[in-house]
DNA sequence: CTCGGATATCGATGGATGTCGATGTATTGG
DNA sequence: CCAATACATCGACATCCATCGATATCCGAG
């Protein structure tokens, strides 16, 4: 079987790879990026991650996100799963309340990978 | 209409923004960003542009490009036009071979929206 | 002009994805 | 224990997208 999936988040792949200029990636790294890519890759998405990054300490409870939106609470429940999943946002319960939290090393990683710049881990 | 589309490829509209991180992306940047990030978002396409961007001067030729996949020459074809229409390769031909570039800029000017890195322009 | 090779375009198809309303689960207040 | 609020899950639906085979287009060789 080609696909043993690994108990690697999308996030903790990007961090193991050259700049995508650099040289080729392994068909086996490209599919471990682009999930994680593809969780970006959503307008709403992009504004969801945006609004908790630039919150105070980069997290923000999810009652304030829906009310950005002219979407239905379900549906950011739904985005805000997805970036949870490939690692760019963490989740923590606080009485009633969902925070999300922005994983800022994940981006830093992925931003690297992207724009070539070596590092700085 | 809200939806007066800009002669501005997605790659041109990556180079206005602040990093995701420090203030909330407008409704109108993410919609621009998203088709970048979704172009990018396929393994195969950030395969391709990896084999590209490693060649030598940047830039390969289609023949190459086929061979290095399963798939289809129809299939490497659409995901080669894909990264070409936003922007992140440049299309050029010369007798029947068709070559295609990395724009290094566009990458980096993504890699820093995304990793929060200032800019280097 | 004709042929063959290199790429692009087209149409079809199966599978993924964004969105919703309805409903489930958990926590707090009374 | 009950009601209300915050959030997640579910099922359905429409749309989008990756892929293919067939075919068109372009160009150099002879």
């Amino acid at each position: 079987m080609s696909k043993s999936l690994p108990v690697l988040t999308p996030v903790e792949a990007v961090a193991c790879c050259s700049p995508l200029t650099q040289e080729p990636l392994s068909s086996d790294q490209a599919e471990r990026i682009a999930p994680l890519l593809k969780a970006l890759a959503d307008p709403v998405r992009l504004r969801l991650l945006s609004l908790v990054a630039s919150h105070a300490d980069g997290e923000a409870c999810v009652c304030d996100l829906n009310d950005a939106f002219d979407l239905s609470q379900p549906t950011i429940s739904h985005h805000l799963k997805v970036l949870h999943e490939v690692g760019l946002l963490d989740r923590s319960k606080r009485g009633v309340w969902v925070y999300y939290a922005i994983r800022r090393s994940a981006l830093a990683d992925l931003g690297a990978l992207i724009g070539g710049v070596a590092g700085e881990r």
